[in-house]
RNA sequence: GUGCCCGUAGCUCAGUGGAUUAGAGCGGCUGACUACGGAUCAGCAGGUCGGAGGUUCGAAUCCUUCCGGGCACGCCA
């Protein structure tokens, strides 16, 4: 609709002396009194123009009635300082309630970004531990936000980035080691770690999850004593990498969450077969060619100085990218991964994140730019932290000191759809608070349910009507529903693909959570004001109708965010 | 100290620079089942939008500043 009026609009505001790049916003007014659609047109045109912009709104709102299809405009107004409130007539909300259901299960995706291609990297965990509830927010979010983009025309992958060969591995597998080293010596001393007894040998930062007493149990189990007497711990760690990502896959498949690619950290350290050098060190040579390298102190610098970055004191600062001990930084990798990102061809790189790592990325986007690769097509999710409640008291997490709720647990307790609703009902910028006792105790007011009740209520009239012998047909005379609350829910229904837009370019999954209870809202209005069976014929089949297109809604808007729309409950 | 995020009803949170009245859920109170699913609906109470300035015809929204909370600022990942 929005476009039709463009359309129409564009040669009133030509002949009104409308600078030519001026496009008109339109928006959906809060107040239904100020019509279906609203423009502040008149209002921006005042300045250039420097007519009075109540005289323009005039002038614009006499032509538009002039050339306006009256099968789609039924009136338009001029009202405030100038708005040109616009409103659709009946036959246009029959006509867009007869296109929503011709497009069945496709109605909410959009074309805007068709032939591009998206690459989602999230949770990203490395394998120390089980998916917490914190790695919950990224995984709902990241999968969420790349079944948005697929509905906006991406085609989306959907990445997993892992280091399985640094210092936390190493510390996880002396964990292992020292656990089943007191198998094999139960009479081996003890000692304390941050409250917790653990065997002599085990590593003062070491990993204390119950999940690492597991992994040296069945390797006790499978080999007995044989590994004790190698100092080599990298049985250890091999065995507990391997079972801790079984662990997190499996967390992942139920949660609903499906990779498409995995990729190891460790690539970007190995040369390739063809013998260039690795990713890493061949962006270090490109930078040095550029002027952008520096070596001091036996380290290498990327010279972020040279671009205005400065410190904390205001003084330039310079970034370390290979430590004097010859180490690479993380920031190395970070942008030859992004490298390879670009490199892939995508046109968006969508990376989500938590807070914590905010201050990474401008280093990663500037180090393309110095690159020659488009920052630009990189953007970033950033989340705030969940905060954990137990008792009444903040739990601070931490996968080491095993001060955590896995997501499993979490499942377990309030069940797949509570989970995910959860971490998408609000904004990813606002901090989530998490209060355990009470999100099991409320689980069955989640607003979840109130979705798919409306959803199952639905299915269930369906069902009910074909037993009366209606049946659901694609002509039914719709102008018959003129029942206030009918009108509300028709045009509530028309607002999804644009929703899911919106919802798509601002990575804000929340939005569609917030516009699905307003459908279910409005559909339970218009249960309570019109019934379908036992009415005249006409009349039942055109509320059927009606009620078909808000199942079609809802299910759409469930299953787009991961969720069941259940035909029953 | 510097940067980023947040501060809206008792609680958890929505809120697109726009038009009398800032919205929802939960909690509280009051009503509605001879009904296609009451896991519902209707109503009432509850707000100096953290404070103060500024821009604008108009500010919860934009700018400045202060207060409160979170996060980040490393040859840690």
């Amino acid at each position: 609709m929005t476009e039709y009026l463009t359309s129409v609009l564009r040669p009133i505001l030509a002949d009104l002396g409308a600078p030519d790049d001026f496009v008109p916003a339109f928006e959906t007014p809060g107040n239904p009194e100020h019509g279906d659609l609203a423009t502040n047109a008149a209002l921006q045109l005042a300045k250039p123009l420097r007519r009075a912009p109540r005289q323009i709104a005039d002038a614009i709102a006499a032509k538009l009635r002039e050339t306006a299809d009256p099968d789609r405009i039924a009136a338009v107004e001029v009202a405030g300082p100038g708005f040109l409130n616009i409103r659709f007539s009946d036959r246009y909300l029959a006509a867009a309630l007869r296109d929503l259901r011709s497009h069945g299960d496709g109605y909410g995706r959009t074309d805007a970004h068709a032939g591009q291609t998206a690459l989602v990297e999230f949770v990203s965990a490395n394998p120390t531990g089980p998916l917490t509830v914190g790695h919950g927010r990224n995984a709902v979010l990241g999968d969420t936000v790349a079944s948005l983009l697929e509905a906006v025309g991406y085609a989306v992958t959907r990445e997993y980035y892992f280091n399985d060969a640094g210092r936390q591995m190493r510390i996880l597998g002396q964990s292992v080691r020292a656990r089943y080293d007191a198998l094999v010596n139960p009479a081996m001393p003890t000692k304390d770690v941050s409250g917790n007894l653990v065997p002599e040998t085990f590593p003062d930062d070491g990993y204390l999850g119950g999940y690492i007493e597991d992994i040296a149990r069945s390797l006790y189990d499978a080999h007995g004593d044989a590994l004790a007497a190698s100092d080599d711990e990298t049985p250890f760690k091999q065995a507990a990498q391997a079972a801790i990502f079984q662990d997190i896959e499996g967390t992942m498949r139920r949660l609903g969450v499906k990779m498409d690619t995995y990729f190891n950290e460790h690539t970007l350290y190995q040369q390739p077969d063809t013998g260039e050098k690795a990713p890493i060190y061949q962006v270090v040579d490109t930078l040095n060619e550029r002027g952008y390298i520096a070596e001091r102190d036996g380290a290498v610098w990327l010279l972020t100085s040279k671009t205005g970055k400065v410190g904390k004191d205001g003084e330039p600062v310079d970034t370390v990218l290979v430590k004097s001990s010859g180490e690479p930084t993380y920031r190395l990798p970070d942008i030859a991964y992004h490298v390879n990102k670009l490199n892939r061809g995508f046109d968006l790189a969508l990376d989500v994140f938590g807070a914590d790592h905010i201050a990474t990325y401008p280093d990663v986007l500037l180090g393309l730019d110095l690159l020659g690769y488009d920052s630009k097509k990189v953007d970033v999710l950033v989340y705030q932290f969940v905060t954990l409640v137990r008792g009444g008291e903040q739990v601070k997490m931490s996968t080491r000191k095993a001060n955590y709720v896995t997501l499993d647990e979490l499942m377990d307790d309030v069940g797949v759809d509570v989970t995910r609703y959860f971490f998408l009902m609000r904004s990813p910028g606002t901090h989530l608070e998490f209060d355990l006792d009470l999100a099991k105790e409320a689980s069955d007011k989640n607003p979840v349910f109130y979705l798919q009740y409306a959803h199952a209520r639905i299915c269930s009239i369906l069902r009910k009507a074909e037993e009366t012998g209606l049946v659901l047909s694609s002509d039914a005379d719709l102008s018959l529903l003129t029942h206030p609350s009918e009108i509300d829910l028709t045009k509530a229904l028309l607002h999804f693909p644009q929703t899911v837009a919106r919802a798509a370019e601002q990575r804000e999954p929340h939005l569609v959570a917030g516009y699905l209870r307003e459908v279910a809202s409005a559909f339970s209005q218009v249960y309570r004001d019109s019934r379908i069976v036992g009415e005249e014929k006409n009349l039942a089949e055109a509320r059927l109708a009606l009620a078909d297109a808000t199942r079609i809604v809802l299910g759409n808007g469930l299953r787009l965010l991961g969720l069941n729309a259940p035909e029953k409950m």
